[in-house]
DNA sequence: CCTGAATATGTTAACCATAACCTAACACCG
DNA sequence: CGGTGTTAGGTTATGGTTAACATATTCAGG
């Protein structure tokens, strides 16, 4: 690689001389500049962004530390982010953790000495130490999709609450009263959250917490499976199950399928997360659907701010709004005596 | 973020000793050393690896260029390509070019700025450029999914040939005579590779070249959808249709659950690629079924090889099987007069 | 013809880490 | 006790770019 003072010997000026054309800055004259174009395409010089990046201390990079890219949810975000960066010339490193809050360390540091300018964070878990860990680097970080308690951070996020509420508020519409949540792991926000509008809506319905069935494990498909098996060895069985996302969907569902239990006729399905319209034919899960290309762009965009240096003295929380939307998945109860199983 | 000159002002040493304690070289003394450590730790200090790399000349950066992470199956490669990377602790910046060869040029010189070590490319286009202005730097590349005509580079890819020549086959031992292939723009490698294995089965069922459909499009939903509009409006009608790849065929089973047709009783539908498992219940298409995450996982090895000195004087072309997996959507033709549609 | 502003280009130092080289103290040997 | 090897640490220069400063040329106006 062919580096600014190769261009300058070979244009017969000084490295100076070659910066200012590049930059566009100070005085340069005519023949000059031309000449020292032509060396530039000759040699196909790039100038290396390394020796920029450590007099400026600016990287025009930023890192995305999410759990899991292959699922199709934290996908679109990726998109979302990656559109916002490419938009303002930065790129984007991004680093899978697998939930695991080792792995999320290990990035962090790793993205720190490659002084990124700014990290997206979807936290593996509820501990302040990765947000800790930037900010005593003075690096800034927007947390997406999970709330961090207890620490002041920026986090853009979906309204798990009110999107619980809604697809719980559906199903009770609809009439039934035995409603099993199927959840993540205890310890994530959306997880908790989830569960919090699930009971607001049993409770405005009149039902009493003996009422909620919350079944707590994993994001995954094996979990969902293996909660709605265990909801459907439940007496009185659910009539409705509510998956806290998009794998415990896709899991449960199986479990029916392979229970031979119809849906929506003998037991009804609603799901946090829709399923990625590229890969459905015919969507059939009624659902709520989380804005995830948004949720990438907000927080991009909020971290941009910050480094342009707006930043207003409280840290945000955005909150964006689900949306429901009603499929075949969901319908009215079997008409049985609700008291027997 | 403090400098290893505050470390050492901090411990009383000099910078070397600090270095020296970092990357346990040379001889320190027990209790220097613990001083440094201290400082470290006091200091949250980082090295600052801007400056590694512009002595190194390594960043241990990758770059992973594709067209649109959004496609499942470049989600897929993409993680193969991580999890390689992270396994070297390389880190990887990924960039969208949605099949523009400006946006592709655009990154590609933004990457060599950034001085990557090496980059992972599914070309936009068939053009030797984007490997040309790689070359020209120095840089390594691995060319994934798509063959590049005319020149001379490393190259990892699925069988498409033969995949599209197993699923063309799999439709003539049904019995079917019509089989329309819907396919991506005929630039592209994957694209006339699939129809080259279709025409190859066609051809030695003893069908002549009058016999072959081939509609070609984009690889995307909507051009599937439009596609097999066609498709239905030929006289004599298809029994068959063959998905160049999955996106065509969610557009293409759309199209025919719009206009009434059943699948597979009324029209057989095979796909290139398969849907991502994690967002369908119960599989029904019939796919070729490509190793993304492989593809993803010894691209990056080959990456490594040659970042390490390890190239052999050919270049590589590493095709991977594909994997044919039937299910429902594909069965026997109706018995009918196969001379009139 | 001289002065000062405008134009054009070069030199030095800094960003941060470290290889290569250099200095100094000490232990051990004959 | 001088010589030699080991241990412990510092100094300088380098990697590529550019801000700040310095120098040199040109030109207009008095």
């Amino acid at each position: 690689m062919a580096t600014i003072e190769d261009v300058a010997k070979r244009a017969g000026v000084s490295a100076m001389t070659v910066s200012r054309v590049l930059n566009n800055s100070g005085y340069i004259g005519a023949k000059t500049r031309e000449k020292v174009e032509r060396a530039i395409e000759e040699l196909g010089y790039v100038p290396n962004a390394l020796a920029r990046s450590l007099r400026f201390k600016t990287t025009h990079t930023l890192a995305l530390v999410l759990t899991d890219i292959t699922n199709s949810y934290f996908t679109t975000v990726a998109r979302g982010v990656e559109d916002m960066a490419n938009a303002r010339d930065f790129t984007v490193m991004f680093c899978n953790t697998d939930e695991s809050p080792d792995k999320e360390m290990k990035y962090l540091s790793v993205l720190a000495q490659k002084q990124v300018d700014g990290v997206l964070l979807v936290p593996a878990f509820s501990s302040p130490d990765p947000i800790l860990f930037l900010k005593a680097r003075g690096i800034p970080v927007v947390v997406l999709d999970r709330r961090i308690p207890v620490i002041e951070v920026d986090t853009v996020r979906t309204d798990s609450v009110r999107g619980a509420y809604q697809l719980t508020r559906h199903l009770l519409d609809l009439g039934h009263r035995r409603i099993a949540i199927l959840t993540g792991p205890v310890e994530i926000s959306t997880s908790t959250d989830r569960v919090a509008g699930y009971r607001r809506a049993l409770s405005e319905a009149g039902l009493s917490e003996a009422d909620a069935v919350v079944m707590g494990g994993a994001y995954t498909i094996s979990s969902g499976y293996q909660l709605a098996q265990r909801a459907l060895a439940l007496k009185p069985t659910p009539t409705a199950l509510f998956a806290g996302n998009n794998f415990i969907a896709i899991g449960a569902l199986r479990a029916l399928r392979d229970a031979g239990v119809r849906v929506p006729e003998e037991m009804s399905v609603v799901s946090f997360d829709d399923l990625p319209s590229t890969t459905v034919v015919d969507p059939f899960l009624t659902v709520v659907s989380q804005p995830a290309y948004a949720i990438g762009e907000q927080a991009t965009s909020r971290l941009f701010d910050v480094l342009a240096g707006r930043t207003p003295t409280t840290s945000l929380d955005l909150v964006l709004p689900a949306e429901m939307i009603v499929r075949q998945s969901s319908g009215a109860p079997r008409r049985e005596d609700p008291d027997t199983g």
